[in-house]
DNA sequence: GACATTTGACCCGC
DNA sequence: GCGGGTCAAATGTC
């Protein structure tokens, strides 16, 4: 370290400091109601992950830049060969050595595309939902196109795979896994992979209005949930139209995606496997809070299009399953949406307009 | 016909 | 060899 942290690393201190104190106050308000064992024990260990990743953080002994994973990640979409790029090249065997040279070269392209997408960024969004909802898992703002299904060793429920729509139309490379968490049916463990580089995918123009089937789910769900998605959404769209995700931009997929935050528990995977958050990774396990409020004036966020329970979640009490379930979706979109939609008071969390570092120096 | 989902098979890393 | 992740043909839906 230089002795100094970088404003990458104070944001990324202030943040966890942010969730724990955030999550102490909810768990505050959770003792004063009849909550769950596991609410409370979540919100513990919450409070504990956010004050050991800043410990980690202060750790560094390095300044941040940015991995090289992160550039894969971001420039992968701009990059990779139109023509699948990632197309599995199965081993098949081919007789001329024309061919098979082709083949072998397609092959190692393969396995490095494999490796890249295994480097991609990765997150974990914990999305409590109705159980109206069934397997599908919550919806989110992205058009997604199921491509698998795997049952899990050890897990009750199957794995769900998704990707992009738009993958083939805009090599977009964003994936996710939904999977149904064994202890409580109604939460759902959605692991995001990569960002969307599509135009329509991201959350300025949300899979509303592309595939006809989501087009036709939305406009059942009646027009109060689609005000809500159209103001959570404009709330997006500035920001991430000057983000440029698009592009080979530095991306930071995870760390700022307070929208799924509002729904429930988010995590950032980061790419080595500690859980902790990493020296030399920028956006690797910003382990994004859920930052919404326990009470409408703890904070302001601009995304927060409903109210929400203490735990982060819509308050069924106060909304309809479904309203629930998809605004639960709606909030739920985990790219595109980096730190523009921090909207919320630092001064609230206690920290002063002299807390030092710039949030300006993060985006270009 | 276009697009989405299902599902068995395949590939890769461990 | 095993398990997770992905592919792609078959099938379903609109």
């Amino acid at each position: 370290m230089e002795g100094r942290l970088n404003y990458e690393q104070k944001v990324l201190i202030s943040e966890q400091l942010i969730q724990g104190t955030n999550f102490a106050k909810q768990l505050r308000a959770q003792l004063n109601s009849d909550s769950s064992a596991e609410t409370l024990e979540a919100l513990i260990q919450g409070i504990l992950d956010s004050y050991e990743k800043s410990l980690g953080i202060l750790k560094w002994s390095e300044p941040i830049k940015c991995q090289p994973q992160y550039v894969v990640a971001a420039t992968l979409g701009a990059t990779s060969v139109p023509a699948s790029p990632l197309s599995v090249n199965n081993g098949s065997s081919r007789d001329d050595e024309f061919d098979r040279g082709l083949a072998a070269k397609e092959q190692f392209d393969s396995r490095e595309a494999f490796k890249k997408r295994k480097m991609l960024p990765k997150w974990t969004n914990q999305v409590k939902i109705s159980p109206e909802a069934g397997l599908e898992g919550p919806q989110d703002g992205y058009s997604w196109r199921k491509y698998g299904q795997k049952d899990i060793l050890l897990a009750k429920y199957p794995r769900s795979y998704y990707r992009c729509t738009y993958r083939n139309t805009q090599n977009c490379q964003a994936t996710k896994q939904v999977q149904k968490s064994d202890h409580d049916p109604t939460m759902f463990e959605i692991t995001y992979r990569g960002n969307h580089t599509c135009i329509h995918g991201g959350s300025s123009t949300p899979a509303l209005t592309s595939p006809k089937k989501q087009e036709l789910k939305q406009a059942n769900d009646g027009n109060h949930q689609a005000d809500e998605l159209a103001r959570f959404r404009t709330g997006l769209m500035v920001e991430t139209e000057n983000l440029d995700l698009g592009s080979d931009v530095t991306e930071m997929p995870c760390p700022f995606t307070f929208p799924s935050s509002s729904a429930g528990l988010l995590y950032c995977e980061n790419y080595s496997s500690s859980g902790v958050a990493h020296k030399g990774n920028r956006g690797g396990n910003f382990s994004s809070p859920f930052l919404s409020p326990s009470t409408p004036e703890s904070s302001h966020f601009s995304l927060t299009p409903s109210p929400m329970t203490e735990f982060g979640q819509i308050s069924s009490q106060r909304r309809s399953e479904s309203d629930l379930t998809e605004l639960v979706s709606a909030t739920n979109s985990p790219t595109n949406s980096p730190i523009p939609d921090w909207d919320f008071s630092l001064d609230d969390m206690g920290f002063g307009p002299d807390f030092p570092f710039d949030m300006a120096g993060i985006f270009p």
